[in-house]
DNA sequence: TCTGGGGTCCTAGGACCC
DNA sequence: TCTGGGGTCCTAGGACCC
């Protein structure tokens, strides 16, 4: 297939405050930090651009900001309102290709293949012109009908589109003609590829690597030593010549969720308000976090066969227990393994600051019956033939755990 | 810069089986 | 009794992303 710009990275600017704009337009022009109260333990969530010129970032701590833009108004996160408008941001996309694919819930990836021939209006100068203002009618709509602004890459590959897409904000388009991928990439830091995180900038900085041209340079030997099994795909995303697939299928780039997907795992964790010494505060934080997470998961018609507890202290040490067990959804079952998970692993009197619990290794909750679901199963239908035709109508067979049916006609009579 | 919460994937070592 | 090597599963930790 010709290389050709057609896969478009569309990300939502400063998602979060977008949003909290619309409830209440007196924040525009303002510094708005999303995230908690400016002295509490938490971090930025997203900041305006306002808020940035002083300094501030997301993943920053809360205290620091409030340290830099005592100013900022500060907002708490509101989750189920930004999932919201980030599905009609997806739905106004869909009108346009029926190749989306939701990469987290500010940023979703859109394949325009195809689409050229469907959308060229007499004035497009070509196939990338026609891409290139069909880029910008979605960018517009979305800003119309909803109100928000975003950016959008428009790439050959899946990475460099991404790559784009942040080179076009705020509120830009950018298309990265075919062929100038490794032009376009060569002068930019790092860290602007994807996959390559602080550790692995560190890494690159101490062989003296600042940019992508350097990294497009280096043989897959000196890859491999800082990226293992992903050298590859680094390489190939810092010359510019990713895959075009978006879909989940390279692991490089493998990123969010949105509904309908397999999750992999369901985890829910907290930090303490104060870090707490007390196994009683511990374990009541543990079965809050067993309640809820077993709840997610039978909302997702999943079971878990692996459970993990995670265990933060006062000092930043974070440690972590897990055991694989029948497939279960219960939190009667799993709080008894995270309880035990932790007495295991607590010794001490250290202070504790975070406690998580995950579940993992998921299977469909009604397809693959574990031995004692079947066993329950079994036992009902068992009880409900027993209490029409009597005890002797059914019996098990040796050694399985299936039912049988037998005498029902001797049992029939009475 | 005293550091959230939700995820995904990779790695390395050990147990266990053949 | 002592031995090799491969495959698979489990566990703990860590990098990365938004």
């Amino acid at each position: 297939m010709l290389r050709a710009p057609r896969i478009c990275c569309l990300d939502l600017d400063t998602f979060f405050v977008s949003v909290e704009r619309l409830f209440d337009p007196s924040l525009e022009g303002k510094a708005v930090i999303v995230g908690g109260r400016p002295g509490s333990r938490g971090v930025v969530t997203a900041c305006s651009y306002e808020v940035r010129a002083f300094g501030v970032h997301s993943g920053m701590s809360l205290t620091e900001a409030a340290r830099r833009a005592p100013h900022a108004v500060y907002l708490p996160v509101r989750g189920e309102v930004y999932g919201d408008y980030s599905r009609r941001v997806r739905a106004i996309v869909e009108r346009y290709s029926p190749d989306v694919q939701s990469a987290s819930i500010d940023e979703m990836f859109i394949d325009l293949s195809g689409c050229e021939r469907l959308y060229r209006r007499p004035g497009d100068l070509g196939p990338d012109a026609t891409i290139l203002r069909t880029a910008r009618e979605i960018q517009a709509t979305i800003q119309g009908e909803l109100g928000l602004p975003s950016s959008i890459g428009v790439a050959t590959s899946r990475s460099m589109a991404k790559v784009a897409s942040g080179l076009a904000k705020p509120a830009g388009v950018m298309l990265v003609g075919a062929g100038s991928e490794a032009r376009t990439l060569a002068p930019l830091p790092v860290r602007k590829l994807p996959g390559i995180g602080p550790v692995a900038a560190r890494k690159l900085a101490e062989a003296g690597v600042e940019t992508l041209g350097e990294v497009a340079a280096m043989s897959l030997e000196q890859l491999r030593q800082i990226f293992g099994a992903w050298a590859e795909t680094v390489q190939r995303g810092a010359r510019g010549e990713g895959s075009s697939d978006i879909s989940r299928d390279q692991p490089a780039f493998r990123e969010h969720d949105d509904a309908g997907d397999t999750v992999r795992s369901i985890s829910n964790e907290r930090t303490f308000r104060e870090d707490t010494s007390s196994s009683r505060t511990a374990l009541a934080q543990l079965c809050s976090l067993c309640e809820r997470v077993c709840w997610r998961a039978r909302r997702r018609g999943v079971k878990a066969r692996t459970i993990t507890l995670k265990l933060r202290y006062s000092d930043f040490e974070t440690l972590s227990r897990s055991r694989t067990v029948p497939p279960t959804h219960s939190e009667l079952e799993i709080y008894p393994i995270v309880k035990d998970l932790y007495l295991d692993l607590r010794t001490g009197r250290r202070a504790i600051r975070l406690l998580g619990v995950a579940l993992s290794n998921l299977v469909t909750a009604g397809a693959q019956l574990d031995l004692f679901e079947r066993d329950r199963a079994v036992n009902e239908s068992i009880d409900a033939i027993r209490a029409r035709y009597g005890f002797e109508a059914v019996r098990r067979a040796a050694g399985t755990l299936r039912g049988r049916a037998v005498g029902r006609q001797e049992d029939e009579r009475s």
